[in-house]
RNA sequence: GGGCGUUUAGCUCAGCUGGUUCAGAGCAUCUGCCUUACAAGCAGAGGGUCGGCGGUUCGAAUCCGUCAACGCCCACCA
């Protein structure tokens, strides 16, 4: 058979991934087994792949692929995600560049567009998952928006809302001024900025010495909403200004000198201008002395008439010009050069306003409450667990969640106004009628006579419903599905989405199910360029996943990703991972070209040396399984694929195959071959979960196979228990097979000539074999007198030489013996003080003493055996 | 301003409740090899007073205190 001596994993990834669908191996439907379930963490139905969901979904796929191969009934269901102000966003900028704008829009024309949208440009990123081989039943992909989704949170709202939960309200809210809507806590990014910290003047009504007040602020521009100026009652500096007005610089409008705790004396000059309408702190202020609200904002950051000045001007462009007309006007006294911090929309990037408007909140006492509890007391599980306080503290602090927002494209809240004031909230249009009918008890109210709210949901109250909602849980709470799949088994998403989605998600979960939405929550980290840096589209320092498949293949990458990926550490991504995955693929390519390539005789003995070859192996393969069986228990993915990795490099191909592998152009006996096939088969069931296509091509060419059968539902085989001192003997075997090696790189002897291994001491038998085998051996023997002439070396406490006659430098022999001399007297030493030591001796443990002794007692026999041979060699 | 986390070889990290093989792994570096699976490879080697200081202990990378640097989260001081 010919094969190709590299990996070509463009020819094979496409095939695999289409036979695995075309086998319907991704499908999932209840069974008798147990199920293991994963929601993806949807994807915006209009983004693209990026490293971010490279690496999460690598995690999920390999969790989902190792369940499968546990023989569970796993079931991963993708979907896609509405993302109400980013899609929006970009259905407003496609019309844009058409020339249409929104507000020529009629809602329903809006939305055409919108789902037009949605069907040419979503769903690209679940193609793309394809590519990284995610095993996803595809037959469920769903949509935050698609109709049972739909139902589902309209459904929800009406539940929460007949539950007193939900409740309609003026409110001090984060007001995007580019997306136009309100926003919640969550949505708001605070950033340090540098501004300036303006000193205004506010001149005393009526004062005859024409005396005024200063009032430091970074935001001059809202000035003409102020209605009064604040001071501290305990404020010695300030009390003359008590019960006085103040002119409001430029506007010359009076207000009142109120007095409040609120404000810090040592902050500026104890003088807090107040402007209830726009800022959140001098709202409640506004609340407690009833002043007035003066909204001098217009919804887009401009200034509105209210205002008065400036009107139809940006906000910005407003701060600008003021700090000139004030200096004009000597109403300014200083500008100091400040670092505050300024909130910034999460979607859109600019600068929050806060704005007092109408919205829907949703109370969030009652689900804080049953969410906290089982994240505490581990039912659900973190990894990393630091994220339980996270957890925690934003639970003990929450604040009811404003969920409407003042866009077209997502769910629309389910209310209707009466044309009497007042309103219904129902699931639909035909329920609400009927509900205003009995409650104005007007029969002939018409459908017409409704006004349904323009507001639609905040994406994430469709998102946080997920795990339910995917198995049509809200709508049929006892369906099949519903009842198999939920709670679901491990979520895999960043930490950054922790409250928006995972923290909501347990909430709904108990609210809804009774019961936790997942058992397990894997905190990915950040994928990070090689120098620390986010990856961002702006910095351009972010790989093009799907090119980075090509170069390296699906296989690569994945390795790439998760060789430097612990549960919640960031990732510093650098190319050369995926290089490192792409050679490994290599070695499991030739590994197999190498057994295949072999000529089977079914007539030859099993040498030796094979058959402690295989009795070995069978062990130390064991011996990993059964670790990376612990470590997947921990979560701890990347350990596993490096226990699987070395086993793999290390163990399979530079020991195992070395022993057994048969002279060139000789034939490999029968049972040798059919136990390197089996363990190439369980090699391959290791490995599947972390590299799935490579793993499929070679199983497949392993041994003939059956239409439809695949090594994605092979199990993971049982293991048995291993013998520990068996695998250490084969440790020291390891080690003398090193030394002769030294010994041969050292004296320039080609592998082809053979050598004389002479040991002196305790020597294990059993394995004698092998190690000629390895070392070239034409004897191996024991002897109570080296040959003269010989190189030596010290394995624990027995000696191995090789006779070299006249080869031997006795010089370089001489001083590297001495030096190995001068170490172990050392250690001796040490050990002799450490065990002379009265407080030692008296106080540590009899087995760490025991230790000490042995240790004493080898060094020692190794020093003797050292100067045996210094003298031989002086001789 | 609070809270959490990190600091171990050039880089990325592992070292669980203090004590054999506790100073490790991979990558990178260096040396020698185109050896008949693989040079995207093979065989070897070097490299760290475990962030600083102090304490507990017979014994500290590991426990305690403190300082420093970095990172993350939260918070209404203009």
């Amino acid at each position: 058979m010919e094969i190709a001596s590299k990996y070509n994993p463009a020819e094979v990834e496409g095939k695999w991934y289409q036979y695995w669908l075309d086998n319907g191996l991704f499908k999932s439907k209840p069974d008798g087994r147990e199920p293991y379930t994963v929601v993806i963490p949807p994807p915006n139905v209009t983004g693209v792949l990026h490293m971010g969901h490279m690496l999460n979904n690598t995690i999920q796929d390999i969790l989902v692929r190792r369940a499968r191969m546990q023989g569970k009934n796993a079931c991963w269901v993708p979907g896609t995600d509405h993302a109400s102000i980013a899609t929006e966003a970009k259905v407003v900028n496609r019309l844009a560049q058409q020339g249409i704008k929104k507000t020529d829009l009629t809602r329903e024309e809006f939305l055409k567009h919108a789902w037009e949208w949605k069907e040419e440009h979503g769903g690209i990123i679940l193609k793309q998952l394809r590519k990284l081989g995610a095993s996803c039943d595809w037959d469920r992909t769903a949509f935050t928006m698609d109709e049972l989704r739909s139902e589902s949170v309209i459904k929800v709202f009406v539940d929460l809302y007949n539950k007193g939960l939900i409740y309609r309200g003026v409110r001090m809210v984060n007001w995007d001024p580019k997306a136009l809507t309100a926003l919640s806590d969550e949505e708001v990014i605070y950033k340090e900025e540098h501004s300036k910290l303006f000193y205004l003047r506010y001149k005393v009504e009526g004062d005859p010495e024409g005396r005024y007040a200063v009032v430091a602020t970074t935001r001059p521009e809202t000035i003409m909403g102020d209605t009064a100026m604040c001071i501290n009652p305990n404020d010695p500096k300030n009390t003359w200004l008590k019960g006085k007005k103040v002119i409001v610089p430029l506007v010359n409008r009076a207000i009142p000198v109120i007095e409040d705790d609120y404000v810090d004396i040592e902050f500026g000059t104890g003088c807090l201008k107040v402007t209830p309408a726009h800022d959140v702190n001098d709202y409640m202020l506004g609340e407690k002395y009833n002043l007035p609200s003066i909204d001098i904002f217009n919804d887009n950051g401009t200034i509105s008439e209210a205002g008065g000045l400036y009107v139809g001007m940006d906000r910005f462009d407003v701060r600008e010009q003021i700090e000139k007309d004030l200096a004009a006007a000597d109403l300014l006294e200083k500008v100091e050069a400040y670092e505050n911090k300024v909130g910034f929309s999460e979607r859109t990037h600019v600068a929050i306003e806060p704005k007092l408007s109408m919205q829907w909140f949703l109370k969030m006492e009652h689900l804080a409450q049953i969410a906290l509890e089982p994240v505490m007391k581990d039912d659900i599980k973190f990894y990393p667990p630091k994220f339980k306080n996270t957890y925690r503290h934003w639970m003990e602090n929450i604040k009811d969640w404003c969920i409407s927002r003042q866009l077209w494209w997502g769910h629309r809240i389910p209310a209707y106004f009466l044309p009497e004031g007042g309103y219904v909230v129902a699931e639909t249009a035909e329920k609400a009628l009927e509900m205003a009918k009995e409650k104005t008890g007007n029969t002939a109210l018409t459908m017409a006579d409704l006004r349904q709210d323009e507001d639609v949901l905040d994406t994430w109250f469709s998102s946080w419903l997920w795990p339910v909602s995917l198995f049509n849980g809200i709508n049929d709470p006892d369906n099949e599905e519903i009842n198999y799949y939920y709670p679901t088994s491990d979520l895999v998403t960043g930490p950054d989405i922790i409250f928006f989605w995972v923290a909501r998600m347990i909430m709904a979960g108990y609210e809804y199910r009774g019961n936790m939405p997942f058992k397990n929550v894997y905190f990915t980290g950040i994928v990070r360029d090689k120098l620390g840096r986010k990856m961002s589209k702006s910095l351009g320092n972010s790989p093009d996943p799907l090119e980075l498949i090509e170069k390296y293949g699906a296989d690569g990458v994945r390795m790439g990703l998760m060789m430097a990926a612990p549960a919640g550490n960031d990732i510093p991504f650098d190319d050369a991972l995926c290089e490192q995955g792409r050679n490994f693929n290599n070695k499991i390519w030739n590994a197999f070209r190498l057994i295949k390539g072999w000529e089977v005789d079914g007539t030859i003995a099993q040498p030796e040396a094979s058959a402690t070859a295989v009795k070995w192996f069978k062990m130390q393969l064991d011996k990993t399984i059964a670790e990376m069986d612990d470590l997947f228990g921990k979560y701890r993915l990347s350990e596993a694929m490096t226990a699987v990795y070395k086993l793999f490099w290390d163990e399979f191909s530079s020991w195992y195959l070395e022993m057994i592998k048969p002279g060139y152009q000789q034939p490999v006996d029968k049972s040798t071959y059919l136990s390197t096939l089996g363990f190439f088969d369980v090699l391959l069931r290791l490995l599947h979960p972390f590299m799935p296509f490579i793993t499929e091509e070679l199983w497949q060419a392993l041994e003939p196979r059956k239409e439809g059968e695949s090594l994605m539902v092979a199990l993971i085989p049982e293991v048995d228990p291993v013998d520990n001192s068996y695998l250490e003997g084969f440790e020291i075997v390891k080690e003398i097979v090193g030394g002769v090696r030294t010994i041969r790189l050292q004296k320039n002897i080609p592998n082809k000539e053979t050598l004389e291994l002479q040991v002196l001491g305790e020597h294990d038998d059993s394995f004698n074999a092998v190690i000629s085998k390895m070392c070239n051996l034409s004897s191996l023997n024991k002897t109570e007198e080296k040959a003269a002439g010989s190189a030596s070396f010290l394995v624990r406490t027995t000696e191995y030489a090789v006779p070299l006659g006249s080869m031997i430098n006795v010089e370089e022999e001489l001083a590297k013996l001495q030096e190995e001399l001068k170490y172990q007297q050392g250690f001796l030493a040490s050990v002799l003080k450490k065990l002379s030591n009265e407080n030692f001796v008296s106080k540590a443990p009899a087995k760490v003493i025991e230790m000490e002794c042995k240790k004493q007692a080898d060094a020692e026999s190794k020093i003797k055996s050292i100067e045996e041979s210094m003298a031989a060699l002086k001789k």
